[in-house]
DNA sequence: TACTATTTAATTTTT
DNA sequence: TTAAATAGTA
């Protein structure tokens, strides 16, 4: 076989791990350096070459959009179809595995997926139910214990709550919320991965048969594994398995998501013949921009190391920009976008990134008012749109009777008089004889329930009924356009004013035509509609938005990993905003903060700005700034500031007039920058009295937050 | 039951 | 500031 279509294209490093013998392997692999070139280019040479059978590969991501690029780029160096292989998320192939061993799992066959706002409504009920008081027992908070337990591979059993009576408390509700969803056929996305982890662990057969079939397993992104996915790893490779796993600990920025950047280092303790490679040539960034995010991300300890360079020139400086406020920032990053598309630059190839969503406001108005086109990541996407979601849970609850959530959810939706007070009595009823609202609804029409609302409830089951038995034989994308037009939504929104309604109606009729489009995944062997349902949940959607279009990329830190852009814009660089005040403090969460500057950083292939305000509105109140830690952590001869500090142009500061702002002192204003002798450089931030006596509250780089007195601080005004 | 007023809180996000 | 959630009113 003719291996230079595999192997022709890689660097050295690249092709000794792509051509590795069969043993544990771990890639270090830096930002740009073709990491997932190397999975896949693993794929292909296993394949091709040392002819292992299709099916005995998994190959695992995180995202949606990860597994279908790997598929493809398999599909294209394979020349035949990955057919037989496991390719997916981890989510994906867990909820694949459970489907295929429900009974195993002790699942009932057409279990549902419960998405993380479908089981905050769970928690809320419950707590409700509990007759909790949820500011004490906070639902989200419930959720994130619940998470973080099933993410660690706890039950509620495996909880020694002490005497700790919180503890004792989350661990009952975490206990109560599992039974519901069990009851009711639930499965949540964190469940999926614990199910799928404990179905191996009980069945001795199964594993073995899996351990058998999966020799090749290989890993991308392997940094945000959390604890049960690697645990779930672990099993499957058991004590012969050769994991090939490919990760970068410098670019781990889900920590706070339960990622484990220690399972990089504990990779190579588990398996005891890991061969290490490192891909440290980077074929995207400047040799400025990846000096810069070297010398950055140097500032971070117990890391495995790692110094990427390049054979690129080293381009252009990275340049600073200090805006005297965020829509001064904004227009200066405007002012060098339309530069950028003057030269011949095409929008789509400039990126703004922020750390905070709430951030891209700024920019989407300075872009408005230049009339350039723009298109903003994240968001809502299409399956959690509340209209979608309504549909989606008429169809759940046609395969399954007692999804208590998704009856809750539309049992008057359009609204159709059954009130709050009829499903008291469902839910008392429902509570106390254990069994689900839909069967207490059957049980109670003309019991407790009477008149008006027995009637409407009946009406509503009849609904239910004929929606499942009328259109059981019919195609999917039928049966959804059946339920979408007679459940009444379609025309209960689009009676809601204005194009809100319009968009709705226009959403639901895009759900009949996914639908149409729909193609189940074979290998699961489900009923159309049940395989309809999990994708809907499982994959919510890539964003829309035409691609096409040629705009300039907004979108948060987080979001732009993986991507690269011949220009970037990293915005909001401010102590507090980035790094994050949360994280400012607290050494391991800085030290991803860093972690996120350095994947924004490297980003960047030809020119990157760094951009901050001096005065910046958060919240509806003046803040200021100081200039982010990170920007002083890059090497002075990389970076150039774009405007030298004149403050020509900087706005007076105005007292708001009817409210008595004190005076400040002399040389003062709220936002000057001054010195201390002891504490150093400040900002001032607040002020009290005037004159000699005044007391301001300094912002010190170095020291922090105190109140001064003007007459003793002798503060030098900068 | 729907609309309006008030309160509250405010990272990052995938599955 | 503003968006969302809740409480209160027609």
């Amino acid at each position: 076989m003719d291996v230079t279509p595999i192997l022709g294209s890689l660097n050295d490093a690249q092709r000794e791990a792509v051509t590795a013998p069969p043993v544990p392997l771990l890639v270090l692999a830096g930002a740009g350096s073709g990491k997932t070139r190397v999975l896949t280019h693993r794929i292909a040479w296993l394949v091709g070459v040392e002819g292992v059978a299709h099916h005995s590969v998994l190959a695992v991501t995180f995202t949606n959009k990860a597994a279908a690029e790997m598929r493809g780029r398999i599909e294209t160096l394979l020349d035949n179809p990955a057919a037989g292989m496991w390719v997916g998320t981890f989510h994906g192939l867990a909820h694949r595995l459970l489907r295929r061993h429900w009974k195993e799992a002790r699942l009932p066959q057409s279990f549902q997926i419960l998405d993380s706002d479908d089981q905050l409504r769970v928690i809320k009920r419950l707590i409700r139910d509990l007759d909790l008081d949820d500011s004490r027992w906070v639902p989200k908070d419930v959720r994130g214990f619940i998470n973080r337990n099933k993410d660690e591979g706890r039950r509620p059993a495996d909880l020694d709550a002490d005497d700790d009576p919180t503890q004792r408390q989350l661990a009952h509700l975490y206990d109560v919320y599992q039974r519901r969803c069990d009851e009711a056929g639930l499965v949540d996305f964190a469940e999926l991965l614990l199910r799928a982890y404990e179905l191996w662990r009980d069945n001795e057969d199964l594993l073995t048969h899996y351990r058998q079939r999966f020799r090749n397993v290989l890993v991308d992104e392997f940094q945000d594994t959390n604890v049960i996915q690697y645990q779930w790893l672990r099993l499957l490779a058991g004590p012969t398995g050769v994991p090939f796993v490919v990760g970068d600990d410098d670019q781990s920025i889900y920590g706070w998501r339960g990622a484990k950047i220690e399972h990089l280092h504990r990779f190579q303790k588990d398996f005891p013949d890991t061969k290490l490679v490192r891909l440290e040539q980077n074929y995207r960034s400047t040799g400025t921009i990846l000096g810069a995010a070297n010398a950055l991300i140097a500032n971070n300890t117990s890391r495995l190391g790692k110094n990427l360079w390049t054979e690129d020139d080293e381009g252009e400086p990275i340049r600073i920009y200090s805006g005297f406020n965020e829509r001064d920032e904004a227009q200066f990053v405007v002012g060098k976008i339309k530069d950028w598309s003057e030269q011949g630059g095409a929008r789509q190839e400039m990126a703004v990134l922020y750390r905070s969503n709430a951030q891209s406001r700024v920019f989407e108005e300075a872009l408005i008012n230049a009339a350039i086109p723009y298109r903003v990541y994240g968001g809502l996407r299409f399956f959690e749109r509340a209209e979608i979601k309504d549909a989606l849970a008429y169809l759940r609850l046609m395969v399954n009777r007692d999804d208590d959530n998704s009856f809750e959810r539309i049992v008057n939706r359009p609204t159709r008089g059954i009130g709050a007070r009829t499903l008291e009595v469902l839910r008392a009823y429902s509570q106390a004889n254990a069994t689900s609202l839909w069967k207490s609804a059957g049980a109670q029409i003309e019991g407790e329930v009477r008149g008006r609302a027995s009637k409407c409830l009946f009406e509503f089951m009849r609904l239910i009924e004929e929606l499942d038995q009328q259109t059981r034989d019919l195609e999917l994308h039928e049966r959804v356009d059946i339920v979408v037009n007679r459940s009444g939504l379609i025309g209960h929104y689009g009676k809601e004013p204005g194009e809100k309604g319009q968009a709705r109606v226009e959403n639901l009729e895009e759900l009949v035509s996914a639908a149409t489009g729909f193609m189940p995944d074979e290998q699961l062997e489900m009923a159309p509609l049940d395989a309809f349902l999990a994708h809907a949940t499982l994959e919510s959607g890539v964003d829309q938005g035409n691609p096409w279009d040629d705009c300039v990329q907004l979108m948060t830190l987080h979001s732009a990993k993986g991507l690269e852009f011949p220009v970037v814009f990293l915005s909001g660089m401010e102590d507090g905003l980035f790094p994050h005040r949360l994280s400012v403090g607290d050494s391991k969460a800085l030290e991803e903060e860093r972690r996120l500057c350095y994947v924004g950083l490297t980003r960047a292939m030809k020119q990157l700005y760094l951009t901050y305000a001096e005065q910046r509105r958060l919240h509806g109140m003046d803040t200021y700034g100081m200039p982010s830690r990170f920007i002083s952590e890059l090497p002075q001869e990389l970076v150039e500031e774009v405007r030298p500090r004149v403050q020509v142009s900087r706005p007076v500061y105005r007292p708001k007039h009817g409210l008595a702002q004190p005076e400040a002192p002399a040389g003062m204003r709220l936002g000057q920058r001054v010195r201390h002798g002891k504490f150093g450089d400040g900002v001032v931030l607040n002020c009290e009295g005037d004159g000699a006596h005044a007391r301001l509250q300094v912002n010190f780089e170095m020291a922090g937050t105190k109140w001064l007195v003007m007459a003793y601080a002798n503060l030098e005004v900068l």
